[in-house]
RNA sequence: GGAAGGGUGGCCGAGUGGUUUAAGGCACCGGUCUUGAAAACCGGCAAUGGGUAACCAUUCAUGGGUUCGAAUCCCAUCCCUUCCGCCA
């Protein structure tokens, strides 16, 4: 969420934010009238709130000397009757500006380039692109084939859009998730959490899912709470109406956990494979920093996930995001886009931003330079460190032989039993 | 799910209708004292909104209600603790 003052003193600000990201400005129609009409009711009705007060406790001290007061007390009920028609306008606008408000998108980082998704920029490009001897398969061919891989039992279960593994697949997946953890909590610094996968509306705002992407999650019925669509929902809201100590930031935080997608709105794209699942696995990597630090702080949080893919020996790309394309709540994002020659593409696998103090503001995360002085915002940044799905997507093909087998990454071996091949179970 | 107790500023905690403009303490900041520090003493110290400002309003879990006036009384909801029940 911006700031009220802010909108109110950078209108066009505001207004070129909204065109760079490809929406319509009106979303900031009535803002301006609503504020004022806000502010000039506030003004009448903490006037008489204000004259209330004087006359209750002239009541107070009438009745204690024990002089009649009903005169007052007949006046003081008619201002209340005032009092109570204005109010509930007061709340009526309030509510109003800040759903204005909350629909509002955060102001982009001046290095954002301007434009819709041709506009994304390419910063570097990392590794070799394997070579084939042959035609390199799409991985749910090759999950399938070694019989560790299953769609039609999945939808049995659940329907479209999950998945079954089994066997070395399933404990592939293990094998990333602490493998990703453990060089996260190890040599980057973050501290390991165990987050709950249900959170309720409030954290889900706080972090920018609600209102506005309520059909993008999961609700759950006769309860409010709904499941995670990622980790950096629980994990950011850890800190929501704290005051931090300065001298903990910057606080590093890194989880496992499932997350949940609706998928509303992409009905066809990716229907096979496991790219795009209603449940997927993800280390989620959450910074909380001093405003000064975040832009840093997203560089070298970018180059924790990008770790993970070097260590891993897999090609892939570093993006930066164009306006258009960029997350409602984010001021800046990388995208890591790994490599998978089956298609040929590169594919989203991470995506690393930083929020400056867009989400802090609706999380209320705040901290104080000093003793006695003013509350600040904190900076908020997350970033995948990595999607795990994705990361076996691109194991299974960048790592794929003649006979069908995978190869078994080095750093991946000792979480294996040094196994050093997946084959085929038939 | 049942019963009981509770939710007050950064923290602890007093407070059952009118100097509560939220006591007191801790922490913190400034000062006195000291070679320096500690202790002691003196002073300061909530947030949010409105206003050029003086200042005003709101906030004691949340939302309603009673009253001239609510942290305090009433109703509903949420959360926490303890005990019981159920349970991986």
């Amino acid at each position: 969420m911006l700031d009220l003052k802010f909108v109110r003193d950078h209108p066009a600000l505001v207004r070129k934010a909204l065109i760079g990201r490809g929406q319509s400005p009106a979303a900031l129609d009535g803002f301006e009238e609503l504020d004022l009409k806000r502010r000039s009711l506030l003004r009448t009705v903490e006037e008489l709130k204000a004259e209330r007060n004087t006359a209750s406790e002239k009541v107070a001290s009438l009745k204690k000397s024990g002089q009649d007061a009903e005169e007052l007390i007949v006046q003081n009920r008619e201002l209340t009757q005032k009092i109570k028609l204005i109010d509930p306008e007061v709340a009526q606008v309030e509510e109003e500006q800040s759903r204005l408000l909350s629909n509002i998108p955060n102001i982009y980082d001046q290095s954002v380039p301007e434009g819709d998704e041709s506009h994304n920029k390419e910063i570097r490009v990392w590794g070799e692109k394997p070579e084939f001897s042959f035609e390199p398969k799409n991985h749910y061919e090759l999950g399938e084939a070694l019989g560790l891989m299953d769609f039609q039992r999945a939808s049995k279960i659940s329907g479209s859009r999950f998945a079954v593994l089994y066997g070395d697949l399933s404990r592939l997946n293990r094998a990333l998730i602490n493998f990703m953890l453990d060089l996260h909590t190890g040599g980057h610094g973050y501290g390991e959490v165990w987050p709950p996968a249900l959170i309720n509306s409030k954290a889900m705002f706080g972090t920018g899912q609600l209102p506005k992407f309520a059909e993008d999650s999961f609700k759950i019925e006769n309860y409010d709470l709904w499941l995670a669509p990622t980790a950096e929902v629980p994990l950011t809201n850890l800190f929501k109406d704290e005051i931090l100590e300065v001298a903990d930031l910057p606080i590093l935080v890194t989880a496992y956990t499932p997350c949940f997608r609706a998928e509303a709105g992409s009905a066809g794209k990716d229907t096979r494979g496991l790219i795009r699942m209603h449940q997927f696995d993800k280390v989620e990597l959450v910074k909380i920093t001093l405003p000064e630090d975040s832009m840093e702080e997203l560089e070298s949080l970018t180059l924790n996930a990008e770790t993970v893919l070097q260590k891993l020996n897999l090609p892939y790309r570093v993006v930066l995001l164009s306006s258009g394309d960029m997350g409602f709540s984010s001021a800046k994002t990388y995208d890591l886009e790994v490599f998978l020659p089956g298609p040929g593409v590169y594919r989203e696998i991470s995506s690393c931003s930083c929020f400056t103090d867009f989400q802090a503001r609706r999380a209320n995360i705040r901290f104080r330079r000093q003793k006695g002085a003013k509350l600040e915002f904190a900076h908020t940044l997350n970033g995948s460190g990595l999607a795990v799905g994705r990361t076996m997507v691109a194991i299974l093909e960048n790592y794929q032989n003649p006979d069908g087998s995978i190869t078994i990454p080095e750093v991946l071996r000792p979480y294996l039993g040094f196994q050093t091949h997946i084959r085929s179970q038939n």
